[in-house]
RNA sequence: GGGUGUGUAGCUCAGGUGGUUAGAGCGCUACGUUGACAUCGUAGAGGUCACAAGUUCGAGUCUUGUCACUCCCACCA
């Protein structure tokens, strides 16, 4: 029995946890049916649900569920990630209630204590997870540090090396002095600000009186400047070119260079070169050869090369411009808009930095990457994405993986006396390797930095499915089927993966790559915890069930546009849950119950034979929606089959019969009604998996769980569908009339239908009683020819023919002038438009044949139905 | 600067291959306690599909241009 109303919070929880228990999300290894797989994008361990992950795994989810019902072996492969710099900021946050520092700790016992914080705190991420009913078989939970996968890491890290494709350089990266480590180009930002452009001069060497006029954001980097550039086109200056002037305070002696990378429309058009601080003048020093003069320490405060040693930079630029000014070599300071680099995670300045750090040869890995996108044997959904795609990759630089952290993969690097590098998975290895290549016993110490969180995620296609070893789930899953995930992720993620998944496996991750778009406030705002317009998916799913937001999520997502929330229409699909609930209990009331041996193709009544119809349609739509991944026009096919069909009408149409005396048709109704709604439920189950659940567990004794039902193949019984048709169309006719004429809802009324044709005439005696019973009629008749339209009917264009009401004296004369008058309105709009193309001799001659004779037919239609309405007129125009 | 999208009802958005009177949800108006449901029902109002030109018998849909906005990449003189 069903409650009365629909509380998602009574059993959401309970049937998760049986699915779980049961091991339903488990794929059956022993069918030999077709795989099906998808790897989670894996979250953060530090992380919590957001609406993001709510859009992405209700999406994987509907895939998933929809893939296990068709019958396929299905593995939804969960995990998360161990997000190097986000869980070791957290643990240091930690840590600094306390006031200690990591180095307090030494890196072994701060290892410890992540590792510590990961088994108390990490992974709420997986409950929430399991609140919104995503199916994944969370007995083969991975995280990116697991042994096996770590395994993966040194595995192909060597390979990588070995293979030349990863190595060492000294070279200017993004720096981070918070956390004082690499990062790579992606995860920086960049921030638009309004700042200061300097300008002051430098004296030419050996001509007094002469200068060099500079402009720079950044006085301060003047200490690391190793020459200054000029076009070789620009007039003013180039006779500089080749001269040497004097850097001020620090007095040393740097060249003036032709170079093209100083533009003479802007600034001064000299520039000032610091290679070791700045990517474009590292760039124009490689040129030059320039030497390379490092002004920064880790913590980016100056260093022994500057004057300001152990100042920030901004102190420093204030020292360096009272310095210029008393040399009198300061001109103006004026306001500027630039744009800076902040670190993602940390917030802070980013600074180009001179450093040892490990790189992968990304643009050679990136040719197999590209061309099987290029081919097609991975294919984005929506296809656009792989614009976004190609245009990275091929643009793509080496990717620096080095990280100065102590939370991640340390990097299987030993380092011989004399500094000869050895790259062996072990210790043992490489060290036997070492003792060879010195021939005698060496003692070699181990690289310290950890790797690029996004190397081991580039993994996750085939690590958590087992690799390096060869498994079963290997074999299976790999390549696996689709990858959902969003834009933004395209360049960490998707790109990753394909080049170390086509590098290694030598086949693509995945074949489809679906991508979707942000989840954005409901005016389209970024959500962000600054603006204070998040929203907390956990309290929604508290609020509305979790079936009413992944509903919405569904709903939603329309390919490559970003989804904007909005609590009335989530509302509005816990209202869907609600009415479907209720239909439910209608069943049930009505001892609906679903027959074992019942047919839906032997129907008799049409009532029925239309509903088996519908219900055909609409599933159909539903299976090609979700084979071309349109999620929301699957959603709302099944949310107008519901709501519009099953409960608008069938129920309604159900209604006369079940109180009626016919006890054939009773019973056949109830089962088909049992039917329907276990159609309902099947090809709602993928979006709203509770509710459906719930529904169809309380019909005892089934033969299968809801979640492992077959998902109906269609076999059209090419019903003829018309004649409910046609009653819906007169019934919503009649209750237009109604309205219009302010008729009190419970007269009861007698109605003729006026020059119908054959067919329809045909429909009446069958339709009659659910017509009169729907609009409220005492009768309904045909009304015979030569019979007089009296002033008391009113009367309405229905199809071919006319509805006649006669109101016995009670027409209010003026009301329906205004009625009919206003169909007149419409008929001629539409008749104008008839006109316009028939007239139209190239349309007639040139459309096809087909538009042509209907548009032929319609305008006939129409002036036929236009003379009803005018004679209607007429009879009442002076009343 | 390079690239990518978007502009349709009061709001948020659908409208694969051009063809009836352009749809949905929410909101709005009127009526309604009809034996599943007021988290509801019935009926209704509301749109020069950003603008301009073009292709076509026919354009919300295709082409070009204009305007406005979004996002990505690059850019610290």
């Amino acid at each position: 029995m069903l409650e009365k109303n629909y509380n998602p919070k009574d059993f959401e929880e309970e049937i998760y946890k049986n699915w779980e228990e049961n091991g339903d999300f488990k794929p059956d290894m022993r069918s030999d049916s077709e795989a099906f797989s998808i790897v989670i994008p894996p979250p953060n361990v530090t992380g919590y649900l957001h609406m993001g992950h709510a859009l992405d795994d209700t999406l994987q989810d509907i895939l998933v569920r929809y893939n296990r019902m068709l019958g396929k072996k299905v593995l939804w492969q969960p995990g998360t990630d161990h997000a190097g710099i986000a869980t070791q900021m957290v643990v240091e946050r930690n840590l600094a209630k306390e006031g200690i520092t990591r180095h307090d700790l030494g890196r072994e016992k701060f290892i410890e204590m992540v590792w510590n914080w990961k088994a108390h705190s990490g992974g709420t991420i997986c409950k929430q997870l399991r609140r919104l009913g995503a199916s994944c078989d969370w007995s083969r939970e991975r995280f990116t540090m697991d042994e096996g996968l770590s395994r993966a890491v040194l595995k192909i890290f060597v390979s990588l090396y070995k293979d030349g494709l990863i190595y060492k350089a000294k070279k200017l990266v993004n720096w981070d002095p918070k956390l004082a480590t690499a990062v790579s180009d992606l995860e920086v930002v960049q921030k638009e600000i309004v700042g200061k452009m300097y300008y002051y001069k430098y004296p030419i060497e050996g001509e007094k009186g002469e200068f060099i006029h500079i402009a720079t954001t950044r006085p301060e980097t003047m200490f690391g400047d190793t020459a200054v550039a000029v076009s070789k086109d620009n007039e003013k200056l180039k006779h500089l070119i080749g001269k040497n002037c004097i850097l001020p305070i620090v007095n040393r002696i740097i060249p003036i260079v032709a170079d093209d990378h100083a533009d003479p429309e802007k600034g001064t058009g000299a520039v000032k070169i610091t290679p070791a601080h700045d990517f474009n003048d590292f760039e124009v020093g490689r040129r030059h050869n320039l030497p390379m003069i490092n002004i920064l320490n880790e913590d980016a405060t100056l260093n022994e090369n500057t004057p300001f040693e152990g100042l920030g930079t901004q102190e420093a630029r204030q020292k360096t411009i009272e310095k210029l000014e008393e040399l009198g070599l300061m001109e103006k300071i004026e306001d500027h808009q630039m744009v800076i680099p902040y670190g993602e995670r940390t917030g802070v300045v980013i600074e180009p930095l001179m450093t040892d750090q490990w790189f992968v040869d990304a643009p050679k890995l990136a040719i197999e990457a590209l061309r099987v996108v290029e081919n097609g044997q991975m294919q984005f959904v929506p296809k656009s994405y792989e614009k976004t795609y190609f245009e990275w990759m091929r643009n793509i630089q080496p990717w620096c993986i080095s990280r100065q952290l102590w939370w991640g993969h340390q990097m299987p690097i030993w380092y011989g006396p004399d500094g000869t590098i050895f790259c062996e998975e072990i210790e043992q290895q490489a060290q036997a390797k070492a003792d060879e290549h010195y021939g005698k016993k060496v003692k070699l110490t181990r690289e310290t930095d950890v790797l690029d969180t996004w190397f081991s995620s580039g993994l996750w296609a085939f690590s958590t499915l087992g690799w390096p070893d060869k498994t079963e789930f290997l074999d299976t899953f790999y390549p696996t089927s689709v990858l959902v995930t969003g834009f933004d992720i395209i360049f960490f993620w998707v790109a990753r993966m394909m080049m170390m998944s086509m590098y290694m496996m030598k086949r693509v991750p995945f074949k489809k790559c679906y991508i979707h778009g942000l989840v954005r406030d409901e005016h389209g705002q970024k959500m962000s915890k600054s603006k204070g317009n998040t929203v907390d998916p956990m309290e929604t799913i508290e609020t509305y069930g979790a079936d009413a937001l992944r509903f919405f999520m569904a709903a939603m997502e329309t390919q490559g546009r970003d989804v904007n929330l909005s609590d009335s229409r989530i509302a509005g699909y816990r209202n869907f849950a609600t009415k479907l609930w209720n239909a439910a209990r209608f069943c049930e009331m009505n001892e609906c119950k679903y027959a074992k041996d019942f047919n839906p193709y032997d129907v008799k009544s049409a009532v029925n034979k239309w509903i088996v119809e519908k219900a055909n349609q609409a599933t159909s739509e539903v299976t090609k929606n979700l084979n071309d991944y349109r999620f929301s026009d699957a959603a709302n096919t099944v949310y107008q089959f519901v709501w519009g069909t099953f409960c608008d009408w069938y129920i309604e149409l159900s209604k006369p019969i079940f109180y009626g005396e016919d006890a054939e048709q009773i019973a056949e109704t109830r089962a088909t009604a049992a039917w329907v709604l276990d159609r309902i439920l099947i090809i709602l189950h993928p979006f709203m998996p509770f509710i459906t659940t719930k529904l169809w567990d309380n019909t005892e004794n089934r033969e299968v769980k809801l979640i492992h039902a077959k998902w109906p193949e269609i076999k059209s019984a090419d019903d003829d569908t018309q004649q409910i048709d046609w009653a819906i169309d007169l019934i919503s006719n009649i209750r237009s009339m109604r309205a219009s004429m302010n008729l009190p809802a419970t007269a009861k009324l007698d109605v003729y239908l006026k020059d119908m044709s054959q067919t329809s005439i045909s429909y009446l005696p069958q339709m009659e009683k659910i017509v009169c019973s729907l609009a409220r009629l005492e009768k309904i008749e045909v009304f015979e020819n030569g019979q007089e339209i009296s002033k008391d009917m009113v009367q309405s264009v229905f199809r071919e023919g006319l509805i006649l009401i006669p109101l016995k004296g009670v027409v209010n004369f003026a009301a329906e002038r205004e009625r009919l008058n206003k169909e007149l309105d419409t008929l001629n709009r539409n008749l104008q438009g008839y006109e316009r193309k028939l007239s139209n001799a190239s349309f007639v001659e040139r459309a096809p044949a087909n538009v042509v004779a209907e548009e032929k037919r319609r305008q006939a239609e129409a002036l036929e139905n236009k003379a009803k309405i005018i004679e209607a007129l007429n009879r009442i125009k002076y009343l």
